[in-house]
DNA sequence: GGTTCTCTGCCGC
DNA sequence: GCGGCAGAGAACC
């Protein structure tokens, strides 16, 4: 078709802008992009998200946040790692991390170190639960058909931590928290050591509002910790929970009634909304 | 708290 | 297919 743009000059056009992105130190506006691309600025934006399935902006954010990961992997200090990604001033750079990474730039460097988890893995009637605490207090429940994925799924999540076999104390929590999955009665009373951003922690504190026996849905949610709009970002946080059972991220289902997704299994979701008479 | 930038919708060519 | 403008909202300083 002679005067337009095909299909996939369209795709290398915006290659070339990804590629360009990725290659700068610091993030090229829009301006920058399209006038590299040969387009306007309002055109190349809606091509650029029509290709990609994300706008610029967004492209260039997750770039940096795979750079900030690995800057801080790879640099001694957090500072240098902070000047080689490429912000503007460290304030920016804390205040971006905790999105990005769900935690400070320190506590990344570190991921987990310093820190003790005692863990212990048992039977319950939803199958294997791994149930770990910091000295502060139960920082994960995970529960699956296989014990020994698990264990792998712990030493992922806190792979700098030392993870240490529960003692005596530990096995009394542990028996408690069994008790408490096989019958969810009303209240918990072991402390829990959360660890996630600031907003995860206001949707998990959020969830444990639910009432036993009651459900909420996202919009409810999202509505309850005031960004009534954030029905998606609220369902990505309940579905980062630790804390299975615990924070009752099961009690949360869809406007329209229906059981969604549950990290743990749909099944698992179901037999703990029959133990709480919900369905 | 003001300024700049991003993003989207809409319209015209 | 493409450019441009307006307005809302987010990001930045």
């Amino acid at each position: 078709m002679p005067g337009r743009t095909s299909t996939s000059a369209h795709a290398s056009l915006i290659a070339k802008a990804c590629r360009l992105i990725e290659r700068s130190a610091h993030e090229p506006d829009l301006e920058t992009l399209a006038r590299d691309a040969g387009l306007s600025a309002s055109h190349f934006h809606r091509l650029f998200k029509e290709v990609t399935g994300v706008t610029p902006k967004a492209y260039a954010t997750a770039h940096k946040t795979i750079r900030m990961k690995k800057d801080l992997q790879t640099e001694k200090t957090v500072t240098t790692a902070m000047a080689k990604t490429g912000f503007s001033s460290s304030s920016r750079f804390y205040d971006a991390a905790p999105k990005a990474l769900g935690m400070t730039p320190g506590a990344y460097k570190k991921g987990g170190k310093g820190q003790t988890i005692r863990f212990g893995v048992g039977e319950c009637s939803l199958g294997s639960i791994l149930v770990g605490a910091t000295d502060k207090g139960i920082c994960i429940l995970t529960m699956s058909d296989d014990p020994q994925e698990l264990i792998e799924d712990l030493q992922r999540r806190f792979k700098n931590a030392t993870l240490i076999g529960g003692d005596k104390q530990f096995e009394k929590w542990m028996a408690k928290v069994i008790a408490f999955v096989d019958r969810p009665t009303k209240s918990f009373d072991l402390p829990l050591d959360i660890q996630g951003t600031a907003f995860q922690k206001r949707v998990w504190e959020a969830l444990c509002t639910i009432p036993f026996g009651k459900t909420a849905t996202y919009a409810d949610i999202a509505k309850k910790i005031g960004k009534p709009t954030s029905m998606r970002a609220v369902a990505n946080a309940c579905g980062s929970n630790n804390i299975a059972v615990i924070i009752p991220c099961h009690r949360v289902i869809r406007t329209d009634g229906t059981i969604s997704g549950y990290r743990w299994g749909v099944e698992r979701k179901k037999t703990l909304l029959k133990k709480e008479g919900i369905i």
